[in-house]
This record gives structure tokens, sequence and C-alpha cells, in this order.
DNA sequence: TCATATACCGAATATTTTTTCGGTATATGA
DNA sequence: TCATATACCGAAAAAATATTCGGTATATGA
């Protein structure tokens, strides 16, 4: 099967284990647009980040919910639909979600000034 | 040059921009060894993290230095000596570490029985 | 009829990250 | 003398991730 990892997350130490678990690109985006509990259409997470390709979502969404941090309803119907919820155990990254985003917020002129300007992706 | 990030940090938005810092395998580690304020030799925590291939500490340590995150000496002395301390940015990441620390803690056991054994690495 | 939207997947490509290997130079202790 | 340790770097290979493209199937509205 294409696009399957190796180690699905990192075992070495606790806190590896919890990077594992949102580092790649847009799974913490996510983890942030599912917060409020509101359902939401694959569909709809890709129109809340633009910047991300619409496979790679459905990738880190297909990871996340078998990592258990996000739970997916499928709608028998046609046109297909289903939809992704965030789980208690995705929940519970959210202070983390939450810190990262404060933090970067706070830190985010120093950035702007040494790395450039640009802003745009998401809508955090 | 070799080994250069095509963009250095990721200034899409604060959470993309904050897990940029601190998203590469052994960033967060690092930061861990560090926390406490001694400052290490590069020898000294590449005995501390025995999984990560010395290069990429290398490679690592001098984008955290670019970054502000970590601050380096070195003494003109031979054989060469050099040593990586946490600054105060640095320092202000550390209770994001912490959450994520515990958090790996309290879910271990979760992903043990999920995704198999193992265990070695970082000593957190 | 035809473009659009829906969710999803495979394959190929591109990009990024990690790892391995070899080399610089010099001091120390066996 | 020789292996070892020190810090660091470049190049290349390997591995992981991200992206692009095209395809499945079907309902809706123009």
């Amino acid at each position: 099967m294409a696009y399957e990892k190796k180690i699905p997350v990192d075992l070495d130490c606790p806190l590896r284990l919890t990077m594992s678990l949102i580092e790649s690109k847009w799974k913490s985006c996510i983890l942030d647009e599912l917060r409020a509990g509101k359902p939401m259409r694959p569909s709809e997470i890709h129109r809340c980040l633009p910047e991300a390709a619409p496979r790679v979502l459905d990738i880190q969404l297909k990871e996340m919910v078998e990592d258990g941090l996000v739970a997916k309803t499928i709608y028998p119907e046609l046109p297909p639909r289903s939809e992704y919820a965030i789980t208690d155990l995705g929940l519970s990254l959210i202070p983390i979600i939450d810190r990262m985003l404060k933090w970067g917020e706070e830190h985010f002129d120093i950035f702007e000034k040494k790395y450039g300007r640009k802003r745009s992706g998401c809508n955090s």
C-alpha cells in the first residue's frame, strides 16, 4: 500500500511520541480547525487550509484517525459525504496546540523581521 | 551550501511558525537537554541522544542558533571546544516541551499497546 | 448534455530531512 | 607512534514527506 508510515509513531521517548503525532506539516492545523467540536467535511477542511494540498490532508486525516486523534463518520450517500471530528484524545492535545499558537503570536514579529514578510495560509 | 533550509521558518500562521521551529526530529529533545541552563558541549549532547546521528545534531543545533533558541560559545582551544546553551527565547518554549513530555508520559501505554514495544532513545 | 461538486485513492514526482561516510586539524595518553 | 577525542563540514545516499496529476462513481443544476 502506498503512503504507509514505516513507524506509525515514535516510541523512543514520551517527547518524541507526542511530537510524532503532530509534527506532520498540517496535523496541528487540522486539530486547530476541529477543536471547537463541530465535525467537518474534508472539503470544508480543505477550504480552511487552502495552502495544503487536498491529498496531504486526506493522508494526514487518515493517520490521525488511525492514531485516534480524530474520528471519521461516513454517510452512505451520493455524492459521498463524510465527517471528521476531534476525539477526546485529540482534544487532550489542544492545550499544547494552544500554547504553540500563543507562543507563535507573541513571537511572530521577531521572526517576520528576521526571515521576511509573507502571510497567508491557515486562518489562526 | 548544503543543508540549508529553503524557508527557515514557516510564517504562514503562528501555529506553523512554532511548529516549524521544533518539528525537526531532535530539536525538541535538544531543548529538553539544555533546559536546566547548563551549557553543553556537542559531544555531551550526542551522548545524551545516542539515537541521533551526530551530523544531524550539528545541523539542527546550527539552525537553532540561527533561530535564536540556542547560543553557541566557541573556546579557541585545541582540541576544539564549544558549548551550546539555551537562550531566553528557547527557554520560553520549555512550557510547551513540558506539556508534550507530560502528555507523552500519560498516553504512552495506549500507543505502546497499539504500535508495539521497543524503548531506548532519549532519556526523558 | 455538461460542468461541478463530492470523497477518495494510486502512482509518479518533487522536496525535505536524516543518515552515513570521509576528511580537516591538534592534543592527550598508552 | 598510534588510537582516541575534539568540533565541524561537504558530499552523497537513503528515507520520509509533500505535492501534483489523473482516475473512480454519482447527484445536482445550468
